[in-house]
DNA sequence: ACAATCCGGACCGCGCTTGTCCTGTATCGG
DNA sequence: CCGATACAGGACAAGCGCGGTCCGGATTGT
């Protein structure tokens, strides 16, 4: 699988939301949960890490709310995942995983992702939010069609 | 992060190993286990997933092991994903995730993750296990550095 | 100044992944 | 023919990260 947490899919929903047609507004957590549809909670906490990370801007206060930074257009989702789950990377002995691997008889195959890893970046950079969102459904939020076409994408199998 | 298991993490270490420099030798998970450092059984569970998904052959019995089914040039790393972690896909609504997200308000961007997914099927596929190894250290198995150069690559950051 | 409202950080339970072990089966050597 | 070796398959326990929730502090409008 690829397991890309589903904060981050939270997140990229939330984004959309909020910069909707090119739209500055300020919204409200409650609000942008009201429209998703996901757990107000969540979209605070999604909203908190992605205003740390820059892609938002927030106001505080009665009738604060947050904004987008940036067009979506011009938000690769990189910079999404990297806001919401860290450092991309593939290898599993990443950011000083507890020791190291095991002391003796250290991974032989130490840094052989990192062309894997730029692929992969590359391609998450080539790709912007506005990509992402469907022209047919950008205006009012159909919400209509339920559970069907899982996006699963089997390589070889 | 990415959170590519571990586990495919050791199935690329195990088949380096398998097929280094062309060999076709009968290799036991034992004399795996040794050659690579990993932990017998974890060796012996990735060897079962490689082999049901093809990527090696095995011969039971004494003196019997495994053996890679095709050479390390012809091998992907999205084959090896696949056969380790299934399918991959990035969106977190994958394989019917227990009633499909909630079921009122489902997934504004459903099926949007599809060029990502895309994007990085192609990455994956267009490296194989022979561009991991390191021509370097292709003989004889080093062993030597410990545990500095992480692979981590930051995105934005 | 008060109150409504919203952001920020901390906390905890659940599920998954990881790693191990045990039993069964097939093959080869003696 | 029998025993030893080595793979196959499943079940099982522990550790960890994710997901989801809550409360306190800050800020703005009235």
């Amino acid at each position: 699988m690829f397991r890309l947490s589903k904060m981050s899919d939270y997140a990229v929903v939330v984004l959309s939301e909020l910069g909707r047609d090119g739209t500055v507004d300020k919204r409200s957590a409650t609000d942008l949960a009201a429209a998703t549809g996901v757990a107000e909670p969540t979209v605070a906490k999604v909203l908190k890490l992605l205003g740390a990370a820059g892609l938002v801007t927030s106001q505080r206060g009665a009738q604060g709310g947050y904004r987008i930074a940036r067009p979506l257009s011009r938000t690769p989702i990189a910079d999404v995942i990297v806001a919401i789950e860290g450092p991309i990377a593939l290898a599993a002995c990443v950011d000083g995983a507890t020791g190291g691997c095991e002391a003796e008889a250290c991974c032989p195959v130490r840094g052989r992702w990192d062309p894997v890893n730029s692929a992969i970046r590359r391609a998450l950079t080539d790709i912007t939010l506005a990509d992402m969102q469907c022209p047919a459904w950008a205006t009012p939020m159909p919400q209509a069609r339920m559970a069907e076409p899982r996006v699963t994408l089997a390589v070889a199998e």
